[in-house]
RNA sequence: GCUCCCUUCGUCUAGCGGUUAGGACGCGGCCCUCUCAAGGCUGAAACACGAGUUCGAUUCUCGUAGGGAGCGCCA
């Protein structure tokens, strides 16, 4: 039989980390076995699912290039189905009607509570309950009474718990719409479902899930629970706390592979290895490793494996999500250096794309003012005289490359006998306006002939102006 | 309260009865150097606790403590 696993959140909101990393081990473990990986929305909840939610979660899925055999599918365009098997369990006895109303669970709750026992519905209505006249009845699912419940996690290992521990919970509202533990057991079954991969807190839904696949006749599937992901402090990820929609994480300049590589080695491992190939991930990744420890999610790394995917990635890979940065920070690329030299040069200096496209805006525009501190420190009477002769050296450079600029640079520096970084600094102050950017050479490779000359001058105008004030 | 789950450096993890407890991020130091980086070398840093089992426990068992989840006509 060939897996087939899903991944099926409710668009309630955005797609966060922790569920883009459940989206990933199911996305790799279908890979990995070849099978078929399928995405359903869970939209039942009709008050709080947003048709921005969908989309939010289609994009961001789209973004870390999870793509999906199947889907996506829409439990609101089920109903009939549910509805059917509704009234299939309620024939068959294993389901019934309850008139209860909510005060009354209410107070039942309270009392269990109280009596220190753990709260659930008391089966009223389980053997007949009596019609209350204007009241709609909800359907109960007709829980087994004895024996326990077993299954065998594919991450947590076996898992028991008593059948008296559960309830008769609802699968149906008076208005017929389904409920959640109801409509996953049938669309898993239906979609044919082999691999449940999701979030621990499942864990205690599924004993009484298996219990309706088995009224419904139906073989469960095999659950694999994998373990939140905290914050970067340990704390739980919530909405003031960091959860922020992996399309956030595009903003930030990330790119979706070095997010991906970062997810899949939080709660999962191969010996040593920490960089992986999207291939790698596919061939090497398997469910059944995965951790059982929460993990804390931690930006440093996340960091480090940005800027080495940065560095490592083909340039013509990269630069596209350079150019989304580009536009996002409304920077016009078009006219100046490649992005792929960008990339190139910049990769080593920068953590994010977004960095790297804020370090960069000096190659595409031209700036109206130096850094206060730099151009104090550099732009001096003293840097007059290696500035007007890197100029001079530059003017008819014939082949502008990062070689010959280097020739250039060092040729002033040996024929004033002087530093480097007598040249360097004035020359890096006089091209960037700031006392950081690449190599110098990189640097006057990237800014073009035509602009580094004309920033020179504009540096030695500077210089002048400010000796005259000083005067 | 009840049920279930979790526990190795600050963080992510390796380990699967005998190891100087390994790697990575981050942090410190040194080297390189035209700035910032990157890179190289190097250093500090962990088995929650207590009983068992065993010749021997990080590893197996049971407790304790701490943490998390669930107990919806939410998913």
């Amino acid at each position: 039989m060939t897996t087939r696993t899903r991944f099926a959140p409710s668009p309630t909101g955005f797609l966060h980390v922790g569920g883009a990393r459940t989206a990933l081990y199911c996305w790799l473990q279908a890979r990995h076995e070849q099978g078929d990986f399928i995405l359903r929305i869970e939209d039942t909840d009709l008050e709080r699912s947003t048709p921005e939610s969908v989309q939010a979660i289609l994009d961001g899925m789209d973004w870390l290039e999870l793509d999906y055999d199947e889907g996506p599918f829409y439990q609101t365009k089920r109903f009939d189905r549910y509805a059917e098997v509704v009234d299939q369990l309620l024939a068959e006895g294993k389901a019934y009607h309850c008139w209860c109303s909510k005060e009354r669970i209410e107070k039942l709750r309270e009392k269990q509570m109280e009596e220190g026992i753990k709260p659930r519905y008391d089966g009223k209505c389980r053997d007949g309950g009596e019609p209350v006249p204007g009241v709609k009845p909800v359907v109960r699912f007709r829980n087994p009474r004895e024996g326990h419940v077993r299954f065998d996690d594919r991450v947590r290992g076996p898992i028991a718990i008593s059948n008296d521990e559960l309830d008769d919970l609802v699968i149906a509202r008076p208005d017929g719409s389904p409920t959640y533990n109801f409509t996953v057991v049938v669309d898993d079954w239906d979609m044919k479902v082999t691999l449940v991969i999701r979030g621990d807190d499942h864990i205690n839904n599924t004993p009484r899930q298996i219990n309706i696949y088995e009224a419904l006749g139906a073989k469960p599937p095999e659950f694999a629970h994998v373990p939140m992901i905290l914050g970067d402090d340990g704390a739980r990820l919530s909405k003031r706390h960091g959860a922020v929609s992996v399309l956030q994480y595009r903003e930030m300049g990330y790119l979706p592979h070095a997010l991906n590589n970062y997810l899949v080695r939080l709660g999962w491992s191969h010996g040593d290895q920490e960089v992986f190939s999207r291939q790698e991930m596919i061939d090497l990744f398997s469910i059944d490793g995965v951790n059982r420890k929460a993990a804390a999610f931690d930006y440093d790394k996340l960091n480090w494996l940005n800027q080495h995917w940065m560095k490592t990635l083909p340039p013509a890979d990269v630069a596209p999500h350079l150019a989304w940065q580009f536009e996002h920070l409304g920077i016009d690329a078009s006219q100046g250096p490649a992005l792929e030299d960008l990339v190139t040069v910049q990769a080593d200096r920068v953590k994010t794309l977004k960095e790297m496209a804020e370090q960069s805006r000096m190659f595409y525009e031209d700036f109206d003012s130096f850094d206060a501190g730099a151009a104090k420190k550099h732009l001096r009477p003293v840097a007059e005289a290696p500035l007007r002769a890197i100029r001079e050296a530059l003017r008819d450079l014939q082949s502008w490359t990062p070689a010959s600029l280097d020739d250039a640079v060092r040729g002033v520096a040996a024929e004033l006998e002087v530093g480097m970084g007598k040249v360097a600094q004035p020359l890096r102050v006089a091209l960037a306006g700031s006392g950081v950017s690449p190599s110098i050479d990189k640097t006057l490779w990237l800014v073009g002939q035509e602009r580094s000359l004309a920033r020179i001058t504009k540096a030695l105008e500077y210089i002048a102006v400010r000796a005259a004030g000083q005067d």
